[in-house]
DNA sequence: ATCATAACTATGATAAACATAGTAACAAGC
DNA sequence: GCTTGTTACTATGTTTATCATAGTTATGAT
């Protein structure tokens, strides 16, 4: 009984990508990783996926050496799940995600037009990044280090609701 | 019985194109689309994926307004499908998972070397613009109008191989 | 001894995916 | 007018994945 076909030793790249990040709850996951979380139970109360899922991605992600899992604490022993370099690269698709969502996934008015749900300035000189992948005021190119994210209210209150009734 | 939770309406831009996006097969078959592809016997055989779910996804892609079908002849009625301004604005991701897959997930010499399995030369300037985001000769942004995609020597033979055993 | 915390694992029901086969609407050749 | 071919799917049954909920393990605090 053959199982679907394995792309992630495709010549073709996207296929290869395809399967790793071609699946909502791993999506999720690394967007609350890029947000800064870390630990298990929080990650099950951001994403809102269960906690066999949960386990399951985040050991799928282990594998591909996009998340690195760290003991915290001993007695008992806890773990934290930190993004390595190959992981802190997959920010350029979700940056993508994110400007493509902005630009043509709502509807006008429909959060209130408060702009985007999510802006970035650029750590080193501070300006307002827009959309770019390159700095418009100084032209560097931009990664996940050298930028820096703010909510919008909706999207604060959004994540607050989720973490409130945990 | 609650169904899982439908993100298409979050605030959360990531989380709404994960919705669209968090999806194997959408992604192979958005790739096929940027090849030109557009006839649905085609995409089953480049994509690999069996006539439901790319009857399926088809459906969903059209609803979210990336694709559009289009008949192309009467009797019988023949359709193929189109990406939209909003589908190929959604080149962006699929250019940021070629990126990181072509340099973080091959293992030294697994394709023999051959540099990266797509190269990209910006149409206007005739540059080679490797994982640029803007044309590195003339500093113009990059979307997928402007961009010319060449396979290496093996990644056409895979897709001449599928393609051939139809 | 009981409660609380963190990180999971187990279980049973529902839903999705996969391979394979079949249908519909014609056109073209014999 | 009967068969073959083409294109675009739909139907069926089995395997696999997901989801909600509950339970487990290890430990420190009360």
């Amino acid at each position: 009984m053959p199982r679907r076909s394995d792309l992630s030793k495709t010549v073709c790249p996207v296929g290869r990508s395809a399967e790793l990040v071609g699946d909502r709850a791993v999506l999720l996951i690394l967007r609350d990783l890029f947000f800064g979380i870390r630990r298990f139970d929080a990650l099950h109360v951001n994403t809102g996926l269960g906690p066999q899922i949960l386990a399951d991605r985040l050991k799928r992600l282990e594998q591909a050496q996009v998340v690195e899992r760290r003991e915290y604490q001993r007695r008992p022993a806890r773990y934290e799940y930190w993004l390595t370099d190959k992981g802190k690269a997959l920010f350029d698709v979700l940056y993508a995600m994110r400007n493509w969502a902005e630009r043509w996934d709502y509807e006008p008015g429909e959060t209130g037009d408060d702009g985007p749900a999510m802006r970035y300035t650029h750590r080193s000189c501070g300006a307002d990044v827009g959309f770019a992948t390159v700095c418009p005021e100084c032209g560097e190119t931009l990664s996940y280090g050298a930028l820096k994210g703010a909510m919008s209210p909706a999207l604060a209150v959004e994540r607050e609701t989720r973490a409130g009734r945990s």
